[in-house]
DNA sequence: CGTACATTGCACAGTGTTGTGCAATTACAC
DNA sequence: GTGTAATTGCACAACACTGTGCAATGTACG
Protein backbone atom coordinates (compact mmCIF):
# COMPACT_ATOMS: atom_id res chain seq x y z
CA UNK A 1 0.00 0.00 0.00
CA UNK A 2 1.89 3.03 -1.19
CA UNK A 3 1.64 6.08 0.51
CA UNK A 4 -0.21 8.25 -1.80
CA UNK A 5 0.48 12.31 -2.05
CA UNK A 6 -0.69 14.67 -4.56
CA UNK A 7 0.76 14.35 -7.96
CA UNK A 8 0.44 10.93 -7.85
CA UNK A 9 -0.08 9.25 -11.60
CA UNK A 10 -1.64 5.80 -11.07
CA UNK A 11 -4.02 4.37 -13.50
CA UNK A 12 -7.49 5.21 -11.98
CA UNK A 13 -5.79 9.07 -11.47
CA UNK A 14 -4.75 9.03 -15.47
CA UNK A 15 -8.50 8.56 -16.28
CA UNK A 16 -9.82 10.64 -13.81
CA UNK A 17 -8.23 13.67 -15.08
CA UNK A 18 -8.68 12.50 -19.11
CA UNK A 19 -12.21 12.51 -17.84
CA UNK A 20 -12.48 15.35 -16.67
CA UNK A 21 -10.69 17.20 -19.98
CA UNK A 22 -12.70 15.53 -22.21
CA UNK A 23 -15.90 16.46 -20.01
CA UNK A 24 -14.72 20.12 -20.54
CA UNK A 25 -14.49 19.49 -24.19
CA UNK A 26 -17.88 17.80 -24.67
CA UNK A 27 -19.64 20.23 -22.35
CA UNK A 28 -18.22 22.88 -24.08
CA UNK A 29 -19.31 21.48 -27.07
CA UNK A 30 -22.73 20.79 -25.84
CA UNK A 31 -23.87 21.29 -22.09
CA UNK A 32 -26.37 18.62 -22.31
CA UNK A 33 -23.86 16.05 -23.36
CA UNK A 34 -24.38 12.12 -22.17
CA UNK A 35 -22.80 10.22 -19.78
CA UNK A 36 -22.40 8.10 -22.28
CA UNK A 37 -21.00 10.32 -24.84
CA UNK A 38 -18.37 11.95 -22.41
CA UNK A 39 -17.33 8.76 -21.54
CA UNK A 40 -16.69 7.35 -25.26
CA UNK A 41 -14.97 10.44 -26.20
CA UNK A 42 -13.02 9.72 -23.09
CA UNK A 43 -12.16 6.49 -24.59
CA UNK A 44 -14.03 4.12 -21.70
CA UNK A 45 -17.34 3.26 -21.18
CA UNK A 46 -20.15 4.63 -19.04
CA UNK A 47 -19.72 2.59 -16.06
CA UNK A 48 -15.92 3.87 -15.65
CA UNK A 49 -16.98 6.89 -15.26
CA UNK A 50 -19.94 5.90 -12.40
CA UNK A 51 -16.87 4.65 -11.21
CA UNK A 52 -14.48 7.86 -10.51
CA UNK A 53 -17.78 10.41 -10.38
CA UNK A 54 -21.39 9.15 -8.37
CA UNK A 55 -23.15 11.39 -10.82
CA UNK A 56 -23.35 13.80 -13.43
CA UNK A 57 -24.03 16.30 -11.09
CA UNK A 58 -20.89 15.05 -9.32
CA UNK A 59 -18.95 15.21 -11.99
CA UNK A 60 -19.84 18.76 -13.05
CA UNK A 61 -19.48 20.10 -10.03
CA UNK A 62 -15.58 18.82 -9.78
CA UNK A 63 -15.32 20.84 -13.59
CA UNK A 64 -17.04 23.90 -11.96
CA UNK A 65 -15.27 24.33 -9.26
CA UNK A 66 -12.09 23.70 -10.51
CA UNK A 67 -13.22 26.66 -13.01
CA UNK A 68 -13.76 29.07 -10.54
CA UNK A 69 -10.66 28.28 -8.82
CA UNK A 70 -8.77 29.20 -11.70
CA UNK A 71 -10.91 32.15 -12.99
CA UNK A 72 -10.81 33.72 -9.25
CA UNK A 73 -6.70 33.20 -8.62
CA UNK A 74 -6.15 33.91 -12.74
CA UNK A 75 -8.39 37.34 -12.29
CA UNK A 76 -6.53 38.15 -8.81
CA UNK A 77 -3.29 37.70 -10.54
CA UNK A 78 -3.84 40.04 -13.15
CA UNK A 79 -3.89 42.59 -11.21
CA UNK A 80 -2.12 42.45 -7.91
CA UNK A 81 0.24 45.93 -7.02
CA UNK A 82 -1.42 47.37 -10.26
CA UNK A 83 -2.25 51.01 -9.93
CA UNK A 84 -3.86 52.22 -13.13
CA UNK A 85 -7.10 50.53 -13.90
CA UNK A 86 -6.22 49.63 -18.25
CA UNK A 87 -3.05 48.11 -16.88
CA UNK A 88 -5.03 46.37 -14.56
CA UNK A 89 -7.55 45.63 -17.50
CA UNK A 90 -5.12 44.59 -19.62
CA UNK A 91 -3.05 41.95 -17.54
CA UNK A 92 -6.55 40.86 -16.07
CA UNK A 93 -7.17 39.75 -19.42
CA UNK A 94 -4.24 38.10 -20.53
CA UNK A 95 -4.30 36.41 -17.43
CA UNK A 96 -8.38 34.78 -17.61
CA UNK A 97 -7.58 33.85 -21.62
CA UNK A 98 -5.41 31.13 -20.28
CA UNK A 99 -7.92 29.62 -19.08
CA UNK A 100 -11.23 30.88 -20.73
CA UNK A 101 -12.45 27.66 -21.95
CA UNK A 102 -13.08 26.94 -18.70
CA UNK A 103 -14.47 30.68 -18.17
CA UNK A 104 -17.03 29.63 -20.96
CA UNK A 105 -17.82 26.37 -19.46
CA UNK A 106 -18.73 28.09 -16.79
CA UNK A 107 -20.79 30.69 -18.21
CA UNK A 108 -22.67 28.24 -20.55
CA UNK A 109 -23.82 25.70 -17.58
CA UNK A 110 -24.72 29.07 -15.30
CA UNK A 111 -26.99 29.78 -17.92
CA UNK A 112 -28.98 26.32 -17.95
CA UNK A 113 -31.87 26.66 -15.07
CA UNK A 114 -31.47 22.81 -14.71
CA UNK A 115 -27.39 22.46 -13.96
CA UNK A 116 -26.10 23.91 -10.89
CA UNK A 117 -28.19 26.95 -9.33
CA UNK A 118 -25.01 28.30 -7.13
CA UNK A 119 -22.74 28.99 -10.15
CA UNK A 120 -24.32 32.31 -10.69
CA UNK A 121 -23.53 32.93 -6.87
CA UNK A 122 -19.76 31.55 -6.54
CA UNK A 123 -19.16 33.23 -10.09
CA UNK A 124 -20.41 36.71 -8.89
CA UNK A 125 -17.74 37.99 -6.58
CA UNK A 126 -15.21 37.61 -9.04
CA UNK A 127 -17.89 39.86 -11.63
CA UNK A 128 -17.70 42.09 -8.40
CA UNK A 129 -13.96 42.51 -9.03
CA UNK A 130 -14.30 42.67 -12.27
CA UNK A 131 -17.09 45.72 -12.32
CA UNK A 132 -14.84 47.44 -9.24
CA UNK A 133 -12.22 47.41 -11.52
CA UNK A 134 -13.99 49.37 -14.43
CA UNK A 135 -15.83 51.50 -12.37
CA UNK A 136 -12.41 52.71 -11.20
CA UNK A 137 -11.70 53.37 -14.93
CA UNK A 138 -14.78 55.06 -15.52
CA UNK A 139 -13.93 57.61 -12.48
CA UNK A 140 -10.67 58.70 -13.41
CA UNK A 141 -11.69 58.92 -16.62
CA UNK A 142 -9.22 56.06 -18.18
CA UNK A 143 -12.53 54.77 -19.71
CA UNK A 144 -14.89 56.80 -21.58
CA UNK A 145 -17.93 54.55 -22.18
CA UNK A 146 -21.15 55.69 -21.51
CA UNK A 147 -22.00 52.51 -20.51
CA UNK A 148 -22.68 51.43 -16.64
CA UNK A 149 -19.81 49.35 -15.18
CA UNK A 150 -21.98 46.43 -14.93
CA UNK A 151 -23.27 46.17 -18.05
CA UNK A 152 -19.34 47.17 -19.34
CA UNK A 153 -18.60 44.34 -17.23
CA UNK A 154 -20.59 41.67 -19.84
CA UNK A 155 -19.38 43.55 -22.80
CA UNK A 156 -16.22 42.72 -21.38
CA UNK A 157 -16.81 39.03 -21.00
CA UNK A 158 -18.52 38.30 -24.25
CA UNK A 159 -15.89 39.97 -26.30
CA UNK A 160 -13.59 37.40 -24.64
CA UNK A 161 -16.00 34.43 -25.85
CA UNK A 162 -16.14 36.29 -29.16
CA UNK A 163 -12.45 35.80 -29.70
CA UNK A 164 -12.36 32.67 -28.45
CA UNK A 165 -15.05 31.45 -31.13
CA UNK A 166 -12.83 33.26 -33.84
CA UNK A 167 -9.98 30.97 -32.20
CA UNK A 168 -11.88 27.94 -33.00
CA UNK A 169 -12.92 28.69 -36.13
CA UNK A 170 -9.49 29.45 -36.92
CA UNK A 171 -9.33 33.58 -37.44
CA UNK A 172 -7.18 33.97 -35.22
CA UNK A 173 -3.90 32.48 -33.41
CA UNK A 174 -4.41 31.54 -30.19
CA UNK A 175 -1.21 33.62 -29.06
CA UNK A 176 -2.04 36.76 -30.84
CA UNK A 177 -5.20 36.07 -29.64
CA UNK A 178 -5.03 37.18 -26.09
CA UNK A 179 -3.57 40.24 -26.74
CA UNK A 180 -6.03 40.79 -28.87
CA UNK A 181 -8.84 40.04 -26.53
CA UNK A 182 -6.79 42.59 -23.89
CA UNK A 183 -6.88 45.15 -26.71
CA UNK A 184 -10.42 45.21 -27.76
CA UNK A 185 -11.75 44.92 -24.27
CA UNK A 186 -9.86 48.11 -23.55
CA UNK A 187 -10.73 49.70 -26.78
CA UNK A 188 -14.73 48.87 -26.19
CA UNK A 189 -14.66 50.45 -22.63
CA UNK A 190 -13.49 53.99 -24.82
CA UNK A 191 -10.10 53.96 -24.24
CA UNK A 192 -8.20 55.18 -27.97
CA UNK A 193 -6.84 52.35 -30.07
CA UNK A 194 -3.57 53.39 -30.31
CA UNK A 195 -2.90 53.71 -26.43
CA UNK A 196 -4.55 50.61 -26.06
CA UNK A 197 -2.50 48.78 -28.36
CA UNK A 198 1.10 50.14 -27.00
CA UNK A 199 -0.11 49.56 -23.38
CA UNK A 200 -1.04 45.97 -24.18
CA UNK A 201 2.52 45.25 -26.04
CA UNK A 202 4.09 46.46 -23.06
CA UNK A 203 2.31 44.74 -20.22
CA UNK A 204 2.89 41.34 -22.52
CA UNK A 205 5.85 42.05 -23.00
CA UNK A 206 6.65 42.68 -19.56
CA UNK A 207 4.98 39.36 -18.69
CA UNK A 208 6.82 36.78 -16.50
CA UNK A 209 6.64 34.35 -19.42
CA UNK B 1 -67.19 28.76 -44.37
CA UNK B 2 -65.59 32.83 -43.76
CA UNK B 3 -62.63 33.56 -46.04
CA UNK B 4 -59.45 34.21 -44.01
CA UNK B 5 -57.17 36.44 -45.48
CA UNK B 6 -53.90 37.79 -43.78
CA UNK B 7 -54.28 39.93 -40.48
CA UNK B 8 -57.65 37.54 -38.90
CA UNK B 9 -57.88 36.77 -35.23
CA UNK B 10 -59.36 34.05 -34.60
CA UNK B 11 -59.26 31.91 -31.63
CA UNK B 12 -57.00 29.33 -33.18
CA UNK B 13 -54.59 31.63 -34.53
CA UNK B 14 -54.41 33.86 -31.36
CA UNK B 15 -53.38 31.08 -29.60
CA UNK B 16 -51.12 29.59 -32.36
CA UNK B 17 -49.66 33.40 -32.18
CA UNK B 18 -49.42 33.33 -28.23
CA UNK B 19 -47.48 29.84 -28.31
CA UNK B 20 -44.96 31.24 -30.69
CA UNK B 21 -44.30 33.98 -28.62
CA UNK B 22 -44.04 31.86 -25.64
CA UNK B 23 -41.92 29.24 -26.96
CA UNK B 24 -39.58 32.57 -28.34
CA UNK B 25 -39.40 33.36 -24.52
CA UNK B 26 -39.57 29.96 -22.73
CA UNK B 27 -36.72 29.14 -25.18
CA UNK B 28 -34.34 31.69 -24.85
CA UNK B 29 -34.01 31.12 -20.82
CA UNK B 30 -33.65 27.49 -21.79
CA UNK B 31 -32.96 26.11 -25.63
CA UNK B 32 -34.24 22.50 -24.33
CA UNK B 33 -37.52 23.75 -23.21
CA UNK B 34 -40.09 20.83 -23.19
CA UNK B 35 -43.29 21.06 -25.29
CA UNK B 36 -45.13 20.19 -21.85
CA UNK B 37 -42.86 23.53 -20.19
CA UNK B 38 -43.79 25.64 -23.67
CA UNK B 39 -47.37 24.99 -23.36
CA UNK B 40 -47.83 25.35 -20.19
CA UNK B 41 -46.58 28.71 -19.84
CA UNK B 42 -48.65 29.66 -22.95
CA UNK B 43 -51.97 28.52 -20.23
CA UNK B 44 -52.70 25.67 -22.98
CA UNK B 45 -52.27 21.92 -22.71
CA UNK B 46 -49.25 20.77 -24.24
CA UNK B 47 -51.75 18.38 -26.87
CA UNK B 48 -53.04 21.49 -28.11
CA UNK B 49 -49.15 22.69 -29.33
CA UNK B 50 -49.30 19.67 -31.31
CA UNK B 51 -52.37 20.86 -32.98
CA UNK B 52 -50.65 23.41 -34.26
CA UNK B 53 -47.18 22.02 -35.04
CA UNK B 54 -46.84 18.64 -35.69
CA UNK B 55 -43.81 18.62 -33.78
CA UNK B 56 -41.40 20.46 -31.60
CA UNK B 57 -39.07 20.57 -34.69
CA UNK B 58 -41.69 22.19 -36.78
CA UNK B 59 -42.48 24.71 -33.72
CA UNK B 60 -38.60 26.07 -33.75
CA UNK B 61 -38.43 25.68 -37.49
CA UNK B 62 -40.98 28.46 -37.61
CA UNK B 63 -39.53 30.20 -35.32
CA UNK B 64 -36.51 30.03 -36.67
CA UNK B 65 -37.84 31.08 -40.08
CA UNK B 66 -39.06 34.22 -38.60
CA UNK B 67 -36.39 35.12 -36.98
CA UNK B 68 -33.98 34.75 -40.47
CA UNK B 69 -36.35 37.03 -42.10
CA UNK B 70 -36.41 39.61 -39.79
CA UNK B 71 -32.78 39.28 -39.19
CA UNK B 72 -31.95 39.52 -42.87
CA UNK B 73 -34.51 42.76 -43.51
CA UNK B 74 -33.47 44.80 -39.92
CA UNK B 75 -29.86 44.32 -41.34
CA UNK B 76 -30.48 45.06 -44.67
CA UNK B 77 -32.53 48.31 -43.63
CA UNK B 78 -30.07 50.08 -41.51
CA UNK B 79 -27.24 50.51 -44.52
CA UNK B 80 -29.51 51.23 -47.74
CA UNK B 81 -28.38 54.22 -49.38
CA UNK B 82 -25.47 55.02 -46.92
CA UNK B 83 -21.74 55.07 -47.90
CA UNK B 84 -20.22 55.84 -44.46
CA UNK B 85 -19.62 52.88 -43.16
CA UNK B 86 -19.49 53.95 -39.42
CA UNK B 87 -23.10 55.40 -40.01
CA UNK B 88 -24.08 52.24 -41.91
CA UNK B 89 -22.95 49.95 -38.92
CA UNK B 90 -24.35 52.24 -36.34
CA UNK B 91 -28.06 52.04 -38.12
CA UNK B 92 -27.73 48.36 -38.50
CA UNK B 93 -27.07 47.73 -34.62
CA UNK B 94 -30.00 50.23 -34.06
CA UNK B 95 -32.58 48.15 -36.51
CA UNK B 96 -31.21 45.17 -35.47
CA UNK B 97 -31.87 46.11 -31.66
CA UNK B 98 -35.22 45.83 -31.85
CA UNK B 99 -35.74 41.88 -32.94
CA UNK B 100 -32.36 41.25 -30.44
CA UNK B 101 -34.02 38.79 -29.13
CA UNK B 102 -35.31 36.48 -32.54
CA UNK B 103 -31.49 36.94 -33.33
CA UNK B 104 -30.19 35.65 -29.86
CA UNK B 105 -32.61 32.68 -29.86
CA UNK B 106 -31.26 31.75 -33.86
CA UNK B 107 -27.45 31.99 -32.52
CA UNK B 108 -28.20 30.01 -29.31
CA UNK B 109 -30.29 27.09 -31.27
CA UNK B 110 -27.37 27.43 -34.05
CA UNK B 111 -24.63 26.40 -31.03
CA UNK B 112 -27.24 23.03 -30.33
CA UNK B 113 -26.34 20.39 -32.50
CA UNK B 114 -29.22 18.81 -32.14
CA UNK B 115 -30.99 21.52 -33.26
CA UNK B 116 -31.41 21.73 -36.62
CA UNK B 117 -28.23 22.39 -38.52
CA UNK B 118 -29.02 24.53 -41.25
CA UNK B 119 -29.66 27.66 -38.90
CA UNK B 120 -25.39 28.02 -39.49
CA UNK B 121 -26.02 27.91 -43.31
CA UNK B 122 -28.83 30.26 -43.11
CA UNK B 123 -27.52 32.92 -41.10
CA UNK B 124 -24.06 32.89 -42.76
CA UNK B 125 -25.18 35.13 -45.74
CA UNK B 126 -26.25 37.93 -43.40
CA UNK B 127 -23.15 37.33 -40.94
CA UNK B 128 -21.41 37.65 -44.88
CA UNK B 129 -22.95 41.08 -45.33
CA UNK B 130 -21.52 41.83 -41.48
CA UNK B 131 -17.98 40.80 -42.18
CA UNK B 132 -17.84 43.52 -45.60
CA UNK B 133 -18.92 45.90 -43.99
CA UNK B 134 -16.87 45.95 -41.14
CA UNK B 135 -13.61 45.28 -43.71
CA UNK B 136 -15.40 48.10 -44.97
CA UNK B 137 -14.41 50.48 -42.54
CA UNK B 138 -11.32 48.83 -41.84
CA UNK B 139 -9.74 49.41 -45.32
CA UNK B 140 -11.16 53.05 -45.17
CA UNK B 141 -9.35 53.43 -41.99
CA UNK B 142 -12.44 54.47 -40.28
CA UNK B 143 -12.31 51.72 -37.48
CA UNK B 144 -9.03 51.40 -35.79
CA UNK B 145 -9.14 47.46 -35.04
CA UNK B 146 -6.12 45.25 -35.14
CA UNK B 147 -8.90 42.08 -35.60
CA UNK B 148 -9.88 41.17 -39.08
CA UNK B 149 -12.98 41.62 -40.31
CA UNK B 150 -14.75 38.15 -39.38
CA UNK B 151 -13.70 38.41 -35.83
CA UNK B 152 -14.89 41.55 -35.40
CA UNK B 153 -18.12 40.26 -36.39
CA UNK B 154 -17.69 37.42 -33.94
CA UNK B 155 -17.59 41.13 -31.78
CA UNK B 156 -19.97 43.17 -32.55
CA UNK B 157 -22.53 40.55 -32.42
CA UNK B 158 -21.43 39.26 -29.04
CA UNK B 159 -22.31 43.24 -27.94
CA UNK B 160 -25.32 43.08 -28.62
CA UNK B 161 -26.17 40.03 -26.62
CA UNK B 162 -24.38 41.31 -23.50
CA UNK B 163 -26.28 44.58 -23.47
CA UNK B 164 -29.15 42.44 -24.39
CA UNK B 165 -28.93 40.51 -21.03
CA UNK B 166 -27.99 43.94 -19.54
CA UNK B 167 -31.40 45.43 -19.98
CA UNK B 168 -32.64 42.00 -18.60
CA UNK B 169 -30.81 42.03 -15.63
CA UNK B 170 -32.34 45.70 -15.12
CA UNK B 171 -28.79 47.52 -16.04
CA UNK B 172 -30.01 49.75 -18.83
CA UNK B 173 -33.16 50.74 -19.91
CA UNK B 174 -34.77 49.40 -23.53
CA UNK B 175 -34.60 52.57 -25.45
CA UNK B 176 -30.82 53.73 -24.18
CA UNK B 177 -29.68 50.32 -25.00
CA UNK B 178 -30.58 50.39 -28.69
CA UNK B 179 -28.43 53.49 -28.82
CA UNK B 180 -25.64 52.41 -26.30
CA UNK B 181 -25.16 49.31 -28.40
CA UNK B 182 -24.37 51.31 -31.20
CA UNK B 183 -22.01 53.35 -29.97
CA UNK B 184 -20.23 50.43 -28.01
CA UNK B 185 -19.81 48.66 -31.32
CA UNK B 186 -18.33 51.38 -33.12
CA UNK B 187 -16.04 51.66 -30.01
CA UNK B 188 -14.81 48.25 -30.06
CA UNK B 189 -14.28 48.71 -33.64
CA UNK B 190 -11.66 51.22 -32.97
CA UNK B 191 -13.87 54.51 -33.39
CA UNK B 192 -13.17 57.18 -30.84
CA UNK B 193 -15.66 57.35 -28.15
CA UNK B 194 -16.89 61.15 -28.60
CA UNK B 195 -17.16 60.22 -32.71
CA UNK B 196 -19.20 57.12 -32.11
CA UNK B 197 -21.34 58.99 -29.68
CA UNK B 198 -22.12 62.12 -32.09
CA UNK B 199 -22.44 59.54 -34.91
CA UNK B 200 -25.36 57.61 -33.05
CA UNK B 201 -27.20 60.10 -31.21
CA UNK B 202 -27.28 62.16 -35.03
CA UNK B 203 -28.49 58.87 -36.67
CA UNK B 204 -31.03 58.18 -34.41
CA UNK B 205 -32.22 61.30 -34.24
CA UNK B 206 -32.81 61.13 -37.65
CA UNK B 207 -34.85 57.81 -37.74
CA UNK B 208 -38.38 57.84 -38.68
CA UNK B 209 -39.52 57.04 -35.53
C1' DC C 1 -80.54 25.81 -30.66
C1' DG C 2 -77.31 23.53 -33.37
C1' DT C 3 -73.32 23.13 -36.02
C1' DA C 4 -68.33 23.47 -36.69
C1' DC C 5 -64.19 23.82 -34.74
C1' DA C 6 -60.73 24.24 -30.94
C1' DT C 7 -59.30 22.63 -26.71
C1' DT C 8 -58.82 19.34 -23.09
C1' DG C 9 -57.81 15.01 -20.51
C1' DC C 10 -56.10 10.68 -20.62
C1' DA C 11 -53.76 6.74 -22.19
C1' DC C 12 -50.31 4.76 -24.84
C1' DA C 13 -45.79 3.15 -27.15
C1' DG C 14 -41.22 4.40 -28.22
C1' DT C 15 -36.97 6.34 -26.99
C1' DG C 16 -33.00 8.20 -24.49
C1' DT C 17 -30.85 8.98 -20.17
C1' DT C 18 -29.50 8.22 -15.38
C1' DG C 19 -27.84 5.48 -11.70
C1' DT C 20 -27.02 0.79 -9.71
C1' DG C 21 -25.62 -4.27 -9.21
C1' DC C 22 -22.67 -7.96 -10.22
C1' DA C 23 -19.76 -11.14 -12.44
C1' DA C 24 -16.00 -11.43 -15.69
C1' DT C 25 -11.97 -9.53 -17.45
C1' DT C 26 -7.90 -6.78 -17.68
C1' DA C 27 -3.81 -4.12 -16.08
C1' DC C 28 -0.34 -3.23 -12.71
C1' DA C 29 2.83 -4.03 -8.63
C1' DC C 30 5.30 -6.90 -5.86
C1' DG D 1 2.91 -15.74 -10.95
C1' DT D 2 -0.16 -14.04 -7.57
C1' DG D 3 -3.03 -10.61 -5.69
C1' DT D 4 -5.09 -6.12 -5.70
C1' DA D 5 -7.53 -2.66 -7.92
C1' DA D 6 -9.63 -0.82 -11.99
C1' DT D 7 -12.25 -1.55 -15.94
C1' DT D 8 -15.67 -3.79 -18.66
C1' DG D 9 -20.09 -5.83 -20.21
C1' DC D 10 -24.29 -6.70 -19.32
C1' DA D 11 -28.95 -6.19 -17.08
C1' DC D 12 -31.83 -3.68 -14.58
C1' DA D 13 -35.52 0.05 -12.77
C1' DA D 14 -36.83 4.74 -12.82
C1' DC D 15 -37.73 8.77 -15.08
C1' DA D 16 -38.70 12.45 -18.60
C1' DC D 17 -39.95 13.56 -23.08
C1' DT D 18 -42.02 12.97 -27.74
C1' DG D 19 -45.75 12.07 -30.75
C1' DT D 20 -50.37 9.96 -31.48
C1' DG D 21 -55.35 8.46 -30.79
C1' DC D 22 -59.83 9.31 -29.11
C1' DA D 23 -63.67 10.67 -26.49
C1' DA D 24 -65.42 14.53 -23.89
C1' DT D 25 -65.81 19.27 -23.21
C1' DG D 26 -65.87 23.96 -24.40
C1' DT D 27 -66.64 28.02 -27.41
C1' DA D 28 -67.95 30.92 -31.30
C1' DC D 29 -71.22 31.99 -34.94
C1' DG D 30 -75.25 31.88 -37.74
Amino acid sequence: MAVMTTGNTSRADLNRRRILDVALAELLRDPDASMDHIARAAGVVRRTVYGHFPSREALISTLVDDAVEALASAHAAGREGVADPAEAVARSVLSVWEIADRYRLLVALAQRTVTMQGIRERLSPVRANSVRLLQQGLDQGVFASALPAPALAYVHEQILFALMEAVNDGLLSTQEAGRSAAVTVLTAAGVPAATASDLVTEVSGALPR
